[in-house]
Formats: structure tokens, sequence, C-alpha cells
DNA sequence: AGTTACCTTGACGTGCGCGTTAACGTTGCT
DNA sequence: AGCAACGTTAACGCGCACGTCAAGGTAACT
């Protein structure tokens, strides 16, 4: 029918899959208000689009890269909404200054979440440089207690 | 007694405030295997060493900054048991092939955990630079549909 | 019209990571 | 010896993030 090539919607198997998620953690996201309610066919069947599709990813992302509660991850990706509304309401610009006030928001949000990401990279490249001091004590000791192992390598 | 400055053993009120974690939760990772039994004084109150603490730290590290679960932690901070033994096994070099092996051991697992770093720093980088886009097309929204309200800055 | 695969909404179950309470022992000070 | 502060184990409870049925409806194909 409307489908040039691409698959614009997915039912929630497809979805699910291309996720790496299960049917059953697509609905509680949903019941959870982390997904708005994606379309539905006539007979009531999941219809996710392709930017259902991204924010589900998004919020992949968020739990198992930074180990966020689903409630933190629902406030993180509220921001979201207002760029999908802005493309949606492209149109009709109802009040511009409305809308400019709510991208303002956004941008704050977005750069909370900039300044969270750098903050754990940076204490992650701590962590980072105290593993590889250990690395490099291992590898004196060895140098110094066991060098003919080595020796044999 | 013993204790010319620095308090070298905490009990577990301390340990846990200093910690920044509940009493609770030092029991229940000493239950699941997560630290290695504290000594404990007479009467049977827990003893939390200087090494305990730094375990302890490297626990709290983990599981906030990278979402770990405790179990994924408990395989992850073994290799520091290693470390720890060759500390306190330095005088009777029993076995210096073994420990030999097991330092070895230690430092590919060691490797492995920059490495899940690394991934994860890159990971989130990408993710970084895509927030970085998103505030920059804010930014010329606003300058385009907006300018009228900047220039009040 | 029948079959098969996919979907729907409940509703109950589960493992993790602790919180909380109860009943009781220890330490340290006076 | 008494008291307050601190600790102990054991057991139950709880919220989160789903897993897992059960009972039934829908889609698509033959």
């Amino acid at each position: 029918m409307d489908d040039p090539q691409g698959h614009a919607y997915l039912q929630i198997g497809e979805a699910a899959e291309r996720a790496q998620l299960t049917q059953r953690t697509l609905r509680y996201y949903e019941e959870k208000g982390l997904l708005n309610p994606p379309t539905r066919m006539d007979g009531g069947f999941r219809l996710y689009s392709a930017d259902d599709m991204e924010r589900i990813d998004r919020i992949r992302q968020l739990k198992e890269l930074l180990g966020f509660s689903l409630a933190d991850i629902k406030e993180m990706i509220e921001s979201d909404d207002v760029r999908l509304q802005i493309r949606a309401e492209w149109r009709s610009d109802a009040d511009t200054a409305e809308k400019a006030e709510q991208i303002r928001r956004a941008r704050e949000v977005t750069l909370q979440q900039i300044g969270l990401l750098d903050q754990k990279m940076q204490k992650m490249n701590a962590m980072r440089d105290t593993l590889a001091e250990r690395i490099e004590k291992y590898d004196t000791w060895l140098l110094e207690r066991a060098p003919a192992l080595e020796a044999g390598r």
C-alpha cells in the first residue's frame, strides 16, 4: 500500500526485534509514559513510526549506557517532545513566542544532559587512569619477579 | 590504642557514612560476596580496613557510574583480590610461578575493563555529539525565527 | 471459512537491591 | 552496675523493570 520501501511503520514484533527489546518492554515503556502511544491500525495493533523507533533507541541508550532509571529517563527525554512537536506544528505557527520559550527550555535541558555526560566521562577517565596504572604495576612486577617466564613468549 | 592518627579501622556506622551508603547495603554486599568479610572485634562488630573502604568505593563507582549489576561487579572486582593477596603474601613467596599466572589473569581482566570503559566512553561521546548538534539546531531556529527576542539579551 | 501467525489486555510472578522492624548482644562511660 | 549508643542476625516488605501465562481478538493467506 503505502510502502515504497523501508516499511514506514512497524508493528510491535518487528519493532521489538529491531530495538533489541521485548514486546512487553515496549508496552511497559508506553504504560509508564516514556513512549507516546503509537498509532494503531483498525484492529488495534500498534504501529511504530520512525520517530518512535528513534525514541526507543534513545531510551535504550540512556538505560544501558548511563544506567539511569526509567523515571529519570522520562524526565530527560521530555525535551524530545518539544522537538517533535516543533516538526509537527511546523505550518501552524501558533504563537512563535511560546514556541521559542519551549525551545529555550529544551535547549537548557539538553545542555544539562551534556554536562551530565561530561561529568560521567570525566570520572570514567579517572577510573581508566587508575586501571592503566594497575596494568603498569602488573607489568613491572612480572618483569622483575618472573622475567624468565616472560622471556618464553 | 593502635591509632596514631587516621583511624585505621572503622566500624560499620562510620564506614557507611564515609562511603555514602547504608549499613544494610554494606552487609548486603558482604552477603553477596562483593566484600570479603571484614575482620571483627571480640564482640562481633565489623571492622573495615582501608583496603575494604577502597573496595567499597570502587563498587559504588562501578554501580553509579556504569550502572552495572552487583553480579557483574562481583566478577569485575575479583581481580582486586589478586592485588590484595599479592600484597599480603608478599614475604611468603610461595610459588612465584603461580602468582605470576594469577597476575597475568588479573592483567587480562583489567585490560578488558579498560576496553569496556573505552567502548562506553566512545558511545557516550557519540551521544554527546548528537546532543551538541541538537543545541545548534535550537540556536539557529531561535536566531532565524525569534531574533527579536534574542536581541534583548 | 478455516488455519496460522501475530496481536490485544489483564493479571500474577520474579529477581534485584536494598529498607525496615524485631529481638537481642556489645562497648564505653559514669 | 547501669545506661546510652552502637552493633548483630533473621525475617519480612517493597518498588522497579520487566517475564510469563491466560483468554481472546485480528490479519493475511488459502
